[in-house]
DNA sequence: CCAAAAGTGTTAATAGTACACCCATGC
DNA sequence: GCATGGGTGTACTATTAACACTTTTGG
């Protein structure tokens, strides 16, 4: 016997995107302005719908290319929305991902191409549907992840100062930490690379460049470390 | 403009279950073979299909009840599967969902009602698609949840001894703890009910029988309190 | 020479880990 | 009276938290 799946019911699946950016002092979220009913003209997260031939993986990056021009950043599932009315126009399902980008390394495209708008997470408007509790959702992920992976990187430059980065984990968790305690934490993880340059615009001694060590990282995964702010 | 949804692609969702139970020795997950084409006879998680009129969290309610009798149980969404060739038959996500059940209050209807069987997740068998996956991701999100909430409590019986409550975390993340360390860090979280009564079972001194005590445990959420073990 | 941010160590408090003996009971 | 699992406390170690002064340099 072959299970007959057509009496199943089949559902439209939306995909939405929280898109993060961290400008050296707020991390943001990028909005656009719905231009279809229902609520047209109410701030959205960007979204789209998946395909046939596609998973979400591939559904999320080709919503997040189309609508900002950026492709390979670090995206994650988030969960799967799916109260029975929550698009009042038809049944549909959301599934969530958020993305991590480098707004300095991508304001070109987003403010030259697109019609998009960056938000302070801690002043935003209100959002369509259920697209608030996303972000919500969205942002408890992202203290855990960056709590426990090295993913709060994506965020900066590729090179980027000890205060950056102190004041990036500051923003994500909300909270004030000890300049000397957060470096030697950081230090003792064991997984930046100080370079031989300095960054010279935030003040006239200057401060040391670090990068991610990614090889470095990965190496000492294998050998049981794990990554813990 | 009313956007028209009606030229997007529609898809079934599965909704499947990792149901966790703990037999006083060995963290296990309930099975079923599978009957019907493609993959008959072979092992199977728990599933079903989304129907038009619920969200997930009533699927997999309404499907963990329809195979197993069992009602009101923890569950919590996983993370939706969606490859594209997942399910041979058909283009066919999956929102895995994973349950605590406390395998004694409900042995009678499972083993009387029902043809499913346990399993230790330290020795079961290969499963189908990708229901594998489903199951490490459901363990690694059990150790990661059972750490920061205190849902440990559903596998077990109302009332449980220390020792049943340390050999389940021991279970769950799969290491040796310590008697005395691990007594004193429960008895100082203080969520416990310590009850007059022992079980005599476990030996001839008998043990102390502890309760969860939910209010109490609320109470000092809101205080600020969070759970960690 | 001064303003502004960078850089740097030590101490105290807390949390976690290791560890061994007596107790109560049924047989 | 002895075998079995139950129950208990302390000393040591590691981690985290608190804290202030000197350095550099452009203007």
């Amino acid at each position: 016997m072959i299970h007959d799946y057509s009496f199943e019911d089949k559902v439209l699946l939306a995909v939405d995107c929280i898109i993060f950016g961290f400008d050296e002092e707020d991390l943001q979220i990028l909005l656009i302005k719905r231009d279809f009913e229902p609520e047209k003209g109410n701030w959205s997260l960007m979204g789209g719908f998946l395909k046939k031939d596609e998973d979400l993986d591939q559904a999320a990056n080709r919503i997040l290319h189309h609508l900002t021009g950026i492709n390979n950043v670090y995206m994650e599932q988030l969960y799967n929305f799916s109260k029975v009315n929550r698009d009042p126009a038809e049944r549909t399902l959301s599934v969530a991902y958020y993305a991590l980008i480098n707004i300095a390394e991508h304001r070109q495209e987003l403010t030259e191409n697109y019609s998009a708008k960056w938000f302070k997470i801690s002043d935003y408007p209100s959002l369509i549907f259920d697209h608030d509790q996303m972000v919500q959702k969205a942002i408890a992920r992202l203290r855990y992840r960056t709590s426990t992976n090295p993913i709060g990187f994506e965020l900066l430059p590729e090179k980027f100062t000890m205060r950056q980065l102190q004041k990036l984990y500051e923003t994500i968790l909300n909270e004030k930490l000890d300049k000397r305690n957060f470096i030697n934490k950081i230090k003792s993880l064991d997984i930046l690379v100080k370079l031989n340059e300095k960054d010279m615009v935030s003040s006239r001694k200057g401060s040391f460049l670090y990068k991610f060590d990614a090889k470095k990282y990965n190496a000492k995964v294998e050998e049981g470390f794990s990554f813990r702010l």
